[in-house]
Order: structure tokens, then sequence, then C-alpha cells
DNA sequence: TGACAATAGTTCTAATAAGGACTATCTTAG
DNA sequence: CTAAGATAGTCCTTATTAGAACTATTGTCA
């Protein structure tokens, strides 16, 4: 028996691990897939969701809100300005700073598009029980704080 | 109350959701960590990982075992087969198909990563209890099969 | 105050990642 | 047998993604 196999043998947690990538891959090309019609990213309608009923965020609190690192923010704002949904507004206090608000447009997109993402999802989550989805976050929240 | 914020107030799934992505992202992460002195990328160990202990499998069936779509499989591929660990081998029997194994360096990294990662992600797997992981499992596949 | 570390964004590079068009090859229906 | 459809990979484009180097600005401490 090669050291290979004799690490595989004892490793009982690979079916877990599997589930969740499996798990979270559905979960995700579905997310996506609602985003279709609106011609939008998930990175893209996450940073969106973020400024939503917001005066503003800085890149610094969207990254910690939607998990994308700084670099990567950077072309995501620019795509989002681009298409006239979000503006930079430079901060006075602090001018390293750049705040993000949404224009009028991507307010106007805001409020289509979340709403229609919410129930698009919901439809889903819905099918397992409120017991289910307790037992699961609680899972979840155990398996994001072995790391 | 606007509809946006209405949608979102009967949302309770939202923790779940936010908690599948927190977690997966976090076990991402340090499953990433694990492969820099190996100089080797999360996709790249992927495709090593399927092929390891096989005569060589097929870029469908690759993709089938690591979700990674075809499109992206040929670079993963190509680079791989660039730093000498893995080769190309035109099948015989239905030549729409290639067949992709380890060379002599790719087994040699296989053999000595496979359980480097194993033991790396055990030594956090293992925190939890059986029990507990479980109850993830099981969870996480209610989850997959909503989608 | 003045050097120096820390912070916020941008830029750059290498590598995914999804999807669609394209080629080559099988498979199947008639 | 042959035309039409299906399948396997490649190539292309657009958009992340992480991380490191870089600039500008702010905070800190002696």
């Amino acid at each position: 028996m090669s050291a290979t196999t004799r690490a595989a043998a004892s490793a009982d947690f690979l079916p877990l691990m599997r589930e969740l990538a499996r798990a979270y891959q559905a979960f995700a090309a579905y997310d996506a897939s609602g985003y279709k019609d609106a011609n939008l990213t998930v990175a893209q309608a996450d940073v969106i969701f973020s400024l939503g009923n917001t005066a503003g965020l800085t890149f610094k609190e969207i990254g910690e809100s939607t998990l994308i690192t700084k670099g990567t923010l950077t072309g995501v704002v620019d795509r989002l300005e681009a298409k006239g949904l979000v503006k930079r507004i430079a901060s006075d206090d602090d001018r390293r700073c750049t705040r993000v608000t949404l224009t009028a447009r991507g307010t106007a997109v805001f409020e289509k598009e979340f709403p229609r993402q919410i129930a698009y999802l919901k439809e889903r989550f819905d099918r397992l029980s409120a017991a289910d989805r307790n037992a699961a976050e609680r899972s979840l929240r155990q398996i994001k704080e072995l790391f």
C-alpha cells in the first residue's frame, strides 16, 4: 500500500470536501444564471447589491462585503462605471479613499434586479425546511471557522 | 417599505447563502495555500490528483471529476504539459478523444503532493467530530440537490 | 517636526472561468 | 451508404481572480 493510498484511506473528510465544492458550484451556477438577462456578472451584481440603500461605500468596504479583493474590484467598478451604473467620488476627509455610489440608472437596476434575484433564489431555498436550513447554516459556520 | 426592502425582509435564507459563500471561500483559500511551495494552482493540482492512479483520462472525464469546463481545461493541460507533468495521447478507438496521463515527473509530483495536501486538509477537518461532519455532508448534499 | 510604517487604490502579470464558434470525428436515421 | 445530428477538443473573447509592486496619503512615534 503506497503512501498515497494510505493517505487517502484515512481521509474520511473527503466526501464532505467534495460535497462542499459540489454544493457551492451548483448554487453559484444557478445564481449566475439569474443575471443573464440583466447582462450582469455575479461580481457586478454583488457590488450593486452592496451599494443599494447606502450613501456609497469605499472600495475597502465593498471588498469586505463581497469578498472581492481590491485588485479585482478596480476592474469590476471600472466596468460598472463604463455601463453608467456606478460612479467614483473622491473622499474629502481621507483623500486615499474613493467612495462608490449607484447612479440613477444603477439604482433602477438595483431596484429591479435585487428583488427579482431574491425571489429567484428563494424559490429554491424554500424547498428546505426551516430546521434543515438552520442545520445547514450551523454546519457551514463550523466549516468556515475551521480555516 | 419599498419592493426591494420587502423582498429582502422575507428572505430568511440569506444567512444560509452567506455562510455557504463564506465557508467555501475560507476552505478554498486554505486549500490553495497548500500548493504554494509546489508551484501548482488549485486547478492544476485537481487535474494531477484526478490522473493519479489511473491509466489516463480523457478531457471529458477530467472535466467531470474536477468541474473544470472544457474551454478552461485545454489551458490547464497546456500548462501542465509545458511543465512536463502530463502528456496528451491520441486515442485509437475514438479519434475525437485525447487521453491525458501523468509523466514520470507528474507521477512523482502526485505521490509527493497528494498525501501532503490530504494531511494538510485533514488537520483542519479532523477538528470536527464525526457527527458534525456527517451532518454537514448531509446538509451540503441537500443544498446541492436544490439546484 | 520628520522619518517611517500603515492604509487605500491602481496597475500589472499569470491563470482561471464560462460560453460560443470552429474542426474533426463518430453515430444514427432513412 | 449518406446526410444530419451529436460528441470531443481547440481557440477566442470577456471577465474575474489573487498577489505583488507602485503611488498617494495618513498616522505614529521619537
